[in-house]
RNA sequence: GCCUCUGUAGCUCAGUUGGUAGAGCAGGGGACUGAAAAUCCCCGUGUCAGUGGUUCGAUUCCGCUCGGAGGCA
């Protein structure tokens, strides 16, 4: 067995995982790949917590900035890319740090999930959505129903994308769903998690959202829609985004947009936990209990000590 | 000072023609294999302001007290 090797941290949103990654990687002279979702498109700074030049402090940073505003992103194209970024880190003698808090990312690279051959298509999934929206959700999902019943049983035919990605599998690919779990880990990888008492987590959440908008948000988004942005692209569809949307169009004011914006990251803040509480594998680190220095050592020391069994 | 309205879940409010109550939001839990910062599922007992009275029984009716809002002087 001679698995490569990477270290994640993980934690949910505004736990401090980038300014932890960034001292790490100093430290261990690495470099860091994102493991987020948002951060992969050009533009979207502000809203999506980007660590900025100056903050990166000249560590190399992947998988940030990647793509046009526009275009779109998915696991399959993380898994792809990520995975060879791995081997050539580790063919340098670099232990590449993954950092990010996008649960389906980190669960499927460091548990090696199989994805299928089909690809999303996006006039299928549109023909599906008005299918259901002149025959209903239910229609949709009783056509799942007949051709993979066992999919239909495990999909609520509410949760409309799911019923639309297992159809597609279907339509495109004549495949099913893969719900193989190997459950074990396919990296020699040392996990650590950021933990937050939820009150103080919550804390963190508001004063955060506070700071984007003093920050200048609204002006981001609506920089980005005079540079032709589609408010309908998915990296719009993003916390921060789409809320702040509804300022630019007067649908609410600046107040309302950031409370919205503080529930979402709230919502989603959980979501995440919901994800980490699956990982038993996580070494998980209560950053309150240090002072100064205190996490980063102690988070180093144990990696060291990982490594070298 | 007088009159009217009002006081029910953390918040906004329903409701009970008298048999101790329920929605939305907040909050909590969960699912997740190509949109995942997305999408979706589940979870509501609280001195019904306090206190006396009527009643078999009061959060519901009546009196008083204390909050809150408005009106008249």
């Amino acid at each position: 067995m001679n698995q490569e090797k990477i270290i994640v941290i993980l934690g949910p949103t505004a736990s401090g995982k980038t300014g932890l990654s960034i001292e790490l990687a100093k430290k261990l002279n690495t470099e860091i790949i994102s493991g987020d979702s948002q951060l992969v498109y050009r533009g979207f700074d502000i809203g999506a917590a980007k660590p900025d030049v100056k903050e990166r402090g000249g560590v190399v940073h992947h998988m940030i900035d990647i793509l046009p505003p526009e275009a779109t992103f998915n696991v399959a194209d993380f898994i792809q890319q990520v995975k060879p970024l791995i081997t050539k880190l580790n063919n340098q003698g670099k232990i590449p740090i993954l950092a990010g808090g996008t649960g389906l990312y980190i669960k499927s690279l460091v548990e090696g999930y199989q994805f299928n051959e089909t690809a999303g298509d996006e006039k299928y999934r549109q023909q599906l959505e008005e299918l259901a929206a002149s025959k209903g959700k239910e229609y949709v999902h009783e056509m799942l129903q007949k051709v993979n019943p066992e999919a239909a049983q495990r999909i609520h035919p509410n949760n409309f994308r799911r019923v639309i990605r297992a159809l597609e599998v279907y339509h495109l690919g004549g495949e099913q769903i893969s719900t193989d779990r190997e459950s074990e880990l396919i990296y020699d990888v040392y996990v650590a998690g950021l933990y937050w008492r939820r009150d103080l987590l919550y804390d963190r959440i508001n004063r955060r959202v506070d700071m984007m908008i003093a920050g200048g948000l609204a002006q981001e988004v609506s920089q980005l829609l005079a540079a032709g942005v589609a408010p309908d692209c998915q990296a719009m569809r993003g916390i921060g985004y789409k809320e702040m949307l509804r300022h630019i169009h007067g649908e609410c004011s600046l107040a309302d947009a950031g409370n919205e914006i503080k529930k979402a990251t709230r919502h989603f803040a959980k979501r995440q936990l919901t994800w980490y509480r699956k990982m038993p594998y996580i070494h998980w680190y209560h950053p309150a209990l240090y002072k100064g220095h205190g996490l980063l050592d102690n988070v180093t020391w144990n990696i060291a000590r990982f490594f070298n069994h």
